[in-house]
DNA sequence: ACGTTCAAGTTGTACTATACAACCAGAATC
DNA sequence: GATTCTGGTTGTATAGTACAACTTGAACGT
């Protein structure tokens, strides 16, 4: 074996570990909102106003799922459905004041949260961490996380 | 906001944004074995022979969570319990040939899957990327995942 | 222009993973 | 010997998910 495949093996199993672990906990650290929430309120905040099935193959959930999940957010009034005027099928969703203050106040939560846990790395070490990262995410929006 | 504050906050979203992925497909894509039933498993291999609580407080599960997981996989034929002769309250959990068969058919499936994300990485970074992940999750084993 | 097919979303149903609380049984302690 | 502690199970509830069936509106093809 050689050294890239126990490097392979290694970020197998990190990854996997710690996405085992950020499921189980994150409803019990931030209860306001879940995952799932988090991250679709983060995707209606940065471009605001998209489709529900753009959400559903962006984030490669049923649609079926993603209607249950802002089926909830609007009803904690957490973000607001318009109807699209060209197709009436059609809802383009978007953030409220709300919505915007309760994903500010759980993004400040969770970067806290990492910023402890990344308190003692130099710099240099969390940049290119952080652009791993990025690259091993990359160009897999709706796809499978292996 | 310092490099530093940007790398951390690219760190925060890009693992949960990957915990959210393997979460979703993990499922789809190894239906033989959920993630959590990976997970003990595979902790079952490399420590075999261990208590249900020992799984418990090193994943961050409840106790009761671990016993219906354990069931699951012994009514599955993957592992089996022996009663410890020191204590009558404990039992002991062991792979059973099947399980490990199991086990090792799904990590080659999922690192076939990382193998091939990962496959034009060059191996330093391979190493370095692998390197991090496990600085970053080391130290955490029972806590949560921010 | 009308029927067929396609696309967006909802609803019914079922399953998995999880926690909490209440419990039981055995061990340890005082 | 009674109390408390520990390992584990069971009852109950919840979140997140998928699949299938359905509704409504849009687009397309003769």
């Amino acid at each position: 074996m050689t050294a890239a495949d126990t490097a392979v093996e290694t970020i197998q199993r990190e990854m996997t570990s710690f996405a085992r672990r950020a499921r189980a906990s994150a409803g019990r650290m931030h209860p306001e909102l879940s995952l799932v929430s988090y991250t679709l309120l983060g995707h209606l905040e940065e471009r605001g106003g998209c489709r529900a099935t753009d959400l559903a193959s962006h984030y490669a959930l049923d649609k079926s799922t993603v209607s249950r999940q802002v089926g909830a957010l609007e009803r904690a009034g957490l973000i607001e459905r318009r109807l699209s005027p060209e197709d009436a099928r059609v809802q383009v969703l978007h953030l409220t004041e709300a919505g915007e203050e309760i994903l500010a106040q759980v993004t400040r939560s969770r970067r806290a949260a990492f910023r402890e846990r990344l308190a003692d790395w130099p710099e240099d070490d969390l940049v290119r961490f952080a652009a791993y990262l990025e690259r091993y995410n990359a160009g897999s929006a709706g796809q499978a996380a292996g």
